[in-house]
DNA sequence: AACAGCAACTGGTCTAGACAACCACTAATA
DNA sequence: TATTAGTGGTTGTCTAGACCAGTTGCTGTT
């Protein structure tokens, strides 16, 4: 069950086992969770160790601890929904659908002054053009023009964007993402977008504008997309 | 600096402590703090507890760490803008715009299902339905139509809805609004949102749907807004 | 001038205990 | 019967170490 030689952690090795036995409704809602005590004898481990795993749930919204009585399964429900979601291919699986992608163009151009402005590069810096259609379960859902700092990202090539290009960033910038600004207003498909969507002309499109930052504050992307209105609606959940 | 007899742990005094010094302007963004070996022998306490205190602000978004360089400030000033705006009212305060409002109508209607379903009420059951234009500096922003269950709410008058209705609400109902889902997408003006807004034939409209849930996660509202798109994008900031 | 290797840092993980605070339950007591 | 005092459980706080794994800068070699 715990695996003391591992390059995971112990901890992280208890944080996937109950998150499993929750999922599984081995855990139901409310209920107790072994102690402490219990787990550290049975894993043979340190009973830090486990509060270090069950810390981590509880502030990830799965647990809860009450002193003197015992540590217990939250109700997901709300929170499970969808807080911070970044990228396509989430927000898709998120909505049961199948997500994938059709690059259209990668070339390096000089940063015009929005591109600039919005990176905080200077003007003419070289900058990763990346045009790619989105789609779900194998239909056009949006048209996506990503922008990224040449300087700050090296090596990029087709081949990676068509793999997993947020996993080649986060394993090659050593900060990761950390927070993103989104911007959503209504508009009317242009040409390119009524060719590429396959949508008749006039269609209504939702325009989102991403920008991403490290925890640094430096600007990591600056994305634009254009969802076809018929088919893709925004939703954000606003707690407090 | 530190008391250890203090009922309030040891922990927590350094979490305030580092606190004030972030609020005071002593620690600058990106500056490292202390490493926590010097945290230890200075308050001459184990560094497993100051590991406790840099755990939480980390878990708070007061700092981060970088293995192998040390713990440094985060800056807040992002997630300080704004986090659960619902009002159009504090929206528009926000922009610096002075928002106001025009009543177009005001009735006590049964719900239909779309209305029943939203507000967890029975069909045909009493709701109120308040159709207002909400204007910025005078220029109409959007055409709005909130519904509430008449029997969640009671005594509502043309005048409470212009004085501030949302201020009788959080008086009257016991518990506070929590949170909301809010869903928008694109579409084209109609009829009856060219003559309000004023706006052509055709225009683009960004389409907002806002359902706001008491703390026991009883709907107490379910509005519909039409936003002007040449006026209105809509921000959101996601972090981590 | 470029490089490799070392040393001294940093945070990350983990141990094997300790005592306190709190809770639920039971048994003894007024 | 109602109250109190235990008792054995829980989580909460804390210690004084240990070793691992990154980062950085220095130092001597090439």
């Amino acid at each position: 069950m715990i695996d003391k030689s591992s390059p995971l952690p112990i901890y992280a090795q208890i944080e996937e086992q109950i998150k499993r036995q929750i999922e599984n409704g081995e855990f139901q809602a409310h209920h107790a969770l072994p102690s402490e005590r219990e787990y550290a004898e049975q894993f043979e481990i340190s009973r830090m160790t486990v509060r270090q795993a069950i810390n981590n749930l509880v502030n990830d919204g799965y647990l809860y601890r009450q002193k003197g009585r015992g540590t217990f399964v939250a109700d997901k429900k709300l929170e499970q929904q969808l807080n911070g979601l970044t990228s396509f291919t989430e927000d898709m699986k998120a909505r049961g659908l199948n997500p994938s992608s059709k690059l259209l163009s990668f070339e390096i151009i000089p940063a015009n002054k929005k591109i600039a402005s919005e990176l905080h590069i200077s003007l003419y810096a070289p900058v990763y053009e990346i045009k790619r259609i989105r789609l779900a379960d194998d239909v056009p859902m949006a048209l996506e023009t990503v922008y990224m700092s040449a300087n700050l990202i090296k090596g990029l090539t087709e081949e990676i964007i068509n793999l997993s290009l947020y996993q080649y960033i986060e394993n090659y910038v050593k900060l990761k993402m950390d927070y993103a600004t989104q911007t959503l207003e209504s508009s009317i498909a242009s040409e390119l977008e009524v060719t590429h969507l396959a949508i008749p002309k006039h269609s209504p499109i939702l325009f989102i504008q991403r920008n991403t930052f490290l925890i640094d504050g430096t600007p990591l992307e600056y994305v634009k997309s254009a969802y076809r209105a018929d088919r893709y609606k925004f939703t954000i959940t606003i707690t407090r």
